[in-house]
DNA sequence: GATGAATGAGGCTTCATTCAT
DNA sequence: CATGAATGAAGCCTCATTCAT
């Protein structure tokens, strides 16, 4: 077995394990962690229960992996908007379009991972939080970023940055709870305003 | 027995409710729906199981109940925070901080509600969707009103109200996450900040 | 509810866990503790597998409350085979029979037993064990009485306690295995004259 | 591929058997047969686990032929043992001694064995009887020579072959069980007085 | 009103075994 | 010969709910 065919297992394997993911994300997300029967993963798989339990700890695990997952991605999709922006106000209105399409598209992770951050389970809620002050830095950067180069005011980058991020994620949800589409530009500007305007340093 | 010992016994009854409640919130808010058991509940109450059966229909009746009691308890503060203001700043700035603290004060019954928000049991989470509408609407109410009489300036009041509900809410969630106190004054001075000036009609 | 009615409760219930203990351990012998499924005990017991768990920690704890049922049953009728003897002699010569008959009688306990304490499970071995210390230490104590008082010559109480054990025990255990009744009053004697004979202290 | 090749392969595979039947002993020994899986078996072997199958027909497989080795192992030495004694008695302080050293040295298989013969499966028990008696048979044949030859008085040769075994295993595993090394020769010295002495015909 | 013993459906997990490579 | 991913039957256990007292 040459160094090929190693390749091509490995791609194999990775290919077959986002297959796991997002099957077990739309299952999970649909009815939730305690609704969703490991059979039901299994079957939506196409493979045998014994299955999951072969790639997987248990269901806790899978469970995780399929969270963890998101995080990255969503990271992954933040820091890339935020290249792509010249200025402060470019970078965070990028972040600000990035995040609403993230939810729009991603809406079964983004439930899933909310019901984690603001779920009862203490460990399970701490390990959401981590992931997600991950995600959060990004803003964070580029907030601090904005107040040093004068383009935001300054306010407290804590409250700035948890405000931004509250009031795109909570407005998306409100279209999404509605089963309604995102108007992604329209909230994007309209967020984008408040947001410059609000922090911007000039006098009352 | 006469009407004396009626209203004592109505009392008593009401008095043990509120127990219930209170144990119950407690409970489910440590360690989530599913996670709690009625037997929990029942030990945590100081009574027999058979007797949450008696006052509640089912684990679910009980739950929902806790939920309903939590929300009526926002909405009457919200609606009092609002009556106390004068103009819509005030009662815009009022409303901020009476939804921090009470995200302080019942951070228990917050966590328990979001859970049910963000969870992904389709009836629940619209269940609690249109909990949440009847408290947004003294938001909304409040906003329009300041867009009406212009202190703010004309956005889109679906957005608005979901960016300042979302503002303060994640904000606070971030130190109740982190273990800490709110810092009520200064975020609430923060986020009127950002949300009045962000809103105003200033051309940029 | 007065003494009585607590009393007929207490009754009751002793009443039911003894049926419980008889039940079960007949189950665990005739097919082994890892052959034997929690349902089928149930069912032997006609009551459903939730009762099981209401009574007991998990299958190990019923398990073991079986074993441990047994072990006292033996040791109880040991203690008694003693006190009935009047010389260190006769005293030797009951418990030989007293533990041949409770082999006998009690076949499936005594399987149960020895599986576990011959058994590879170093915990369960070792509680096996510590169970059967209790039992050995009247054959001990009477013994030791026996070296004292010179109905035997001395040799060294442990192996001696041991060997007699050993006799009766792997005796009796080859009837059963054989499916054969045990011939007790000679298996007794033929033993009892070996261990007499065989460990008096007259010169070779 | 000529003869010496075969004979050299033979050899290989009968080295490899031996390991493998080594490294399970250990492993069913220490873990007992249902808390031993195969994968355990073959991560000790440092195989996978197809490998065990190729070579054995399935679990009980295994575990009997590791089972039969032993008794083989046993049987052999006991035999050895007998040969190499000229009287009756020293015959029978050699399989004493004997019996003694294998519980000793191979207290795995003895522990693995006797949880078989003890355990409630009938048909594995009935061949673990089967395979003991035929270790037994060294015994009794001895002692119905000495019988014969008047080194012992004229008990039940069944009673007395029982009690012989009962008394060295029992012993060796009261030891075994407190973790100590067996005083070989002492208790081989004191069994073998109380035997011959107890079996000896001399009037009371 | 209150109790708590009993229930049994349903879920998670294990693991001996197979088989394509 | 050897591998190890995949299987699925089977078992243990939980817990919401009931009901006789």
């Amino acid at each position: 077995m040459d160094s090929q065919d190693l390749d091509d297992q490995r791609l194999k394997k990775d290919a077959k394990m986002r297959r796991f993911y997002k099957t077990a994300t739309n299952v999970f997300a649909r009815k939730g962690y305690h609704e969703t029967t490991v059979d039901e993963i299994a079957q939506a798989m196409g493979v045998a229960k014994g299955t999951i339990y072969y790639n997987f700890e248990n269901k806790e695990d899978l469970y995780m992996s399929v969270v963890q997952e998101g995080v990255d991605l969503l990271k992954e999709q933040l820091q890339q908007a935020v290249n792509e922006g010249k200025t402060s106000e470019e970078r965070i209105a990028n972040l600000i379009v990035c995040q609403l399409k993230f939810v729009e598209n991603e809406s079964d992770l983004v439930s899933l991972f909310l019901t984690e951050l603001f779920g009862n389970d203490p460990l399970r809620s701490q390990l959401a939080s981590r992931m997600l002050s991950n995600c959060l830095q990004v803003f964070r950067s580029c907030i601090e970023a904005g107040i040093e180069d004068g383009a935001l005011g300054c306010l407290d980058a804590e409250t700035a940055t948890s405000s931004l991020f509250g009031m795109i994620t909570i407005s998306a949800l409100h279209y999404i709870h509605n089963h309604l589409p995102i108007p992604v530009n329209q909230v994007a500007s309209d967020i984008g305003k408040i947001f410059l305007r609000g922090t911007c340093s000039r006098p009352d």
